[in-house]
DNA sequence: ATTAATAGTTAAACGCGCTAAAGTATAAAG
DNA sequence: CTTTATACTTTAGCGCGTTTAACTATTAAT
């Protein structure tokens, strides 16, 4: 049985999304990146150095699609590969400074409505909302 | 500049979308829809009954796109194309129930981690959210 | 009645990301 | 030392979504 803030974070999910999804979208076609790649983007922000097997299954593709994926990263100067000088099999991925610069820039694309959204709070409910989501933060962040 | 509930807002939303895109895109690859098969249904479900060209400016796509799209949708029995009895020139999109179905399943798969979220906190933590929350979806519904 | 405009479809061609399978380089095991 | 395993890359081939351009059907304008 789902609880009522359950139920509610669901309905949240739902418009977050369809805002959300849609701004990605349209940021990917004007700057002629693919979604595949700007979530290869967002998992190597994330993961940071890791082999390039791991990011095939972080994106649930083939180790030798991650490869290529990786490829068109590399020549656009969004990301390198080092080898792991322990283990010179492996690669380290990880983002340029220019790739760091993507995954801000398309996040704040699809997050422009929010501040829109925020401005339409009063003071106090602001403090109260911003509460809320910093526990919403946390708890997350032991979820992973 | 930018509120710290903006701010906070922002943070919220790279979790979210961490856990949301890849549940989204393992979702899409089991079942054997594409991103934009997806995409597309969820802006029908959205917007309703609306024209094919509507649609593509919705995805940002050409009407060609939009139409071809569709297609798929159509073969797979999640959408169907009416005529416009006042002119015969438009049509209208809608979806099926199996359109409907998958569009709150994919949501469902998207959004499990949630329910997790939900468990962590106490009782007054998740009125306090849930409060919060509500008064987000509110307001978001006036920026439509 | 023509002519022009609108909405949608179809066809050809292209790039992309995917997989499977073969290939390369390095490390570990016998 | 030889064999086996691991990590990644390369190649060939395929389906998908896209665009442009041509085409059909319907409505509006002159």
């Amino acid at each position: 049985m789902r609880s009522f803030l359950s139920q509610t974070l669901h309905e949240w999910m739902h418009i977050v999304m369809r805002h959300s999804m849609r701004n990605f979208i349209l940021y990917a076609k004007e700057k002629n990146y693919s979604v595949a790649q700007l979530n290869a983007l967002y998992r190597i922000h994330h993961k940071g150095a890791c082999g390039i097997s791991d990011l095939g299954e972080e994106m649930g593709v083939t180790s030798a699609a991650a490869s290529q994926l990786l490829d068109k990263l590399v020549q656009q100067g969004l990301a390198v590969r080092t080898e792991d000088p322990q283990d010179r099999r492996n690669k380290r991925v990880a983002l340029t400074e220019a790739g760091e610069r993507i995954v801000q820039e398309s996040m704040a694309a699809r997050q422009s409505w929010l501040d829109l959204l925020a401005e339409k709070l009063t003071q106090s409910e602001q403090e109260q909302v911003n509460h809320s989501l910093r526990l919403l933060i946390e708890k997350a962040k032991t979820l992973e």
